[in-house]
DNA sequence: TTGAAAGCGCTAACAT
DNA sequence: ATGTTAGCGCTTTCAA
């Protein structure tokens, strides 16, 4: 079985149709239809009329390259496998498409890895986009200067040491900073902290949350129990064993993923959370909401962070000013796992 | 802090730039960019010696406009809350985009929810796409009845019972009924089964394979051991505790959230995987992974059924045949779950 | 093998 | 308030 798409014969209805109709010039339903320019009421009305009736629709292309835009916004996700795995790119991207459908653009996706930006440069430099998202931010951030460079409206999703980038993120810092001073308060004094990649931004962030935390209480930080890089499971248990050996009170996760392996490495060696120890996440998933106890964590409205990093690129594409930094709230949910 | 986004002045080189540099007519220009019609083997080298010289790049829209193609495919993705935790769309999405900037196309990505498919029809009325790829099939499919209806070119991820739909699919029903197969083989009698949402074709699917491999052994099936729309924790948590009243054998959950839930219940409850009940899941994912015991699931490569469907959908699009139903394969991983 | 010219559908100066 | 006209950058028929 097989099928063959068979185009439709009649011709889509354009403007100059619609003006020869009503005995008026392109030029008249252009400015009925855009709003713009002086135009009389009883007119627009009667394009507007007409308009409806036959169910016109403008065709955007034939607009784009009138005015060499195209209303599309570029959304860059990464590529790497294990960030499949996490539901903030998927949320953010709705974020960003809402955002973008309700200003009358369109999301176009491409993806990147750490080194490999060539189909960013595709949409591009095939003038595929006004302006674009990157959704994360590198240490080394190779799609954020290609873009500077080729003097591309862009913001990013996240922080960065480049002034210039304008910059939307969650205040993952100070979240991370109030979370491990929490616990701290409670009395703790040894917290474990297994952190993601330290090439991406967000986790560099985290860290130093966590660091200030202890500086502030001028408590000394026992590197030991810092792990960086527990980029997969096998790392994540020698880690978590290590900590249990040093006795902490505390092990703090610095994603979801890596605290769903830390819980599953504690209950195979059938160590009790909380009563022999607490754990707790610095970002909240539905894989850790099943768990019992529940797991105290740091929530992110990500689609928020989409969403506000739309309409701020969008802002920036028609020449608005947009402010350089947005950092957007948190909240702490604690829960069992740190009673 | 503030920023403004000032347009580069030096204009963009077209195709006429280089008619006059080279002393040739637009029209060979086009041709020999685009290799169609008769042209010369030397003014087409010339052509293209000047092209990468000045880093020359076609207007996208330009050509577009020309040809009444946007070389764009739209995808549809599930703005449900409860979908976006999972990674298949994500994956899906890579495939589709990988796939689609091969052959030159771009992907732009809308939303759509069980009822509301507005963000569709804004694509595909703006004609911001040649095609669409669907990446989930409904019982009641709304979009796949308003994109026959437009008669716009489109393939669905997934099985559905109309016969027009080009489908691509992981063969879940196959997989399924596989895995219970095996179950059955080792002993089982009593398999307690925990359904997702069943407006999802995909389990519907799932749900049949289960049937037919009791069906084959002819073997009666225990309606009171099969839970459908099993959609959040505490059905779950009901569920489970229901099974283990009636003392099955072994849990099948449909994918790896309800896995991921179940096997949290049973923890809660003491219950020892496998010892007392084994546990498998028709969807494996890096959330499953750190579980001790390993948790016997199939597993399917979903990047590859996106770049299938994005290939499907852009022969359909150039109007090549295009098979109407493909079937990719699965694989089952035995693991210390069900030993 | 190459070129002239019309056209894709819309916008925007510049008239009137 | 409305119309005329010249593009936007590329493709494509038709002619040379």
């Amino acid at each position: 079985m097989s099928s063959t798409y068979k185009k439709d014969a009649h011709k889509k209805m354009n403007i100059s149709d619609i003006a020869k109709a009503l005995e008026l010039s392109t030029t008249t339903i252009s400015r009925a239809i855009s709003g713009k320019g002086r135009i009389g009421e009883a007119t627009r009305e009667r394009v507007w009329a007409y308009i409806r009736e036959n169910d016109y629709r403008p065709n955007i292309i034939a607009k784009s390259l009138a005015q060499s835009k195209t209303f599309n916004i570029g959304v860059v996700l990464p590529a790497d496998q294990n960030l499949t795995e996490t539901p903030f790119f998927q949320k953010c991207l709705l974020g960003i498409t809402e955002m973008a459908a309700s200003n009358d653009y369109d999301v176009v996706v491409t993806t990147t890895t750490e080194t490999d930006i060539t189909l960013l440069q595709r949409i591009v430099e095939n003038h595929k986009v006004d302006g674009v998202v990157l959704t994360r931010t590198l240490v080394n951030d190779f799609p954020a200067k290609y873009l500077e460079e080729k003097n591309i409206p862009f913001v990013a999703i996240g922080t960065t040491d480049d002034e210039k980038v304008i910059q939307i993120d969650n205040n993952h810092r100070s979240g991370c900073k109030e979370l491990t001073t929490l616990l701290l308060n409670s009395g703790m004094q040894s917290i474990g902290l297994l952190c993601g990649d330290q090439n991406h931004v967000v986790n560099q962030e985290r860290y130093q949350g966590y660091i200030e935390a202890f500086r502030d209480k001028e408590l000394s930080i026992k590197e030991e129990l810092i792990f960086s890089n527990v980029t997969n499971k096998a790392f994540v248990e020698k880690a978590v064993e290590s900590l249990m050996e040093d006795h902490v009170e505390c092990i703090l996760c610095m994603d979801d993923l890596i605290c769903s392996r830390a819980i599953y490495k504690l209950m195979e060696d059938h160590v009790s959370i909380p009563n022999q120890v607490k754990v707790a996440s610095f970002y909240n998933s539905a894989f850790l909401e099943s768990h019992n106890p529940q797991i105290t964590a740091l929530d992110f409205d990500v689609k928020e962070v989409g969403a506000v990093a739309a309409k701020n690129l969008m802002e920036l594409i028609s020449g608005k000013e947009v402010q350089k930094k947005t950092l957007l709230d948190y909240s702490i949910i604690l829960k069992a796992s740190t009673k």
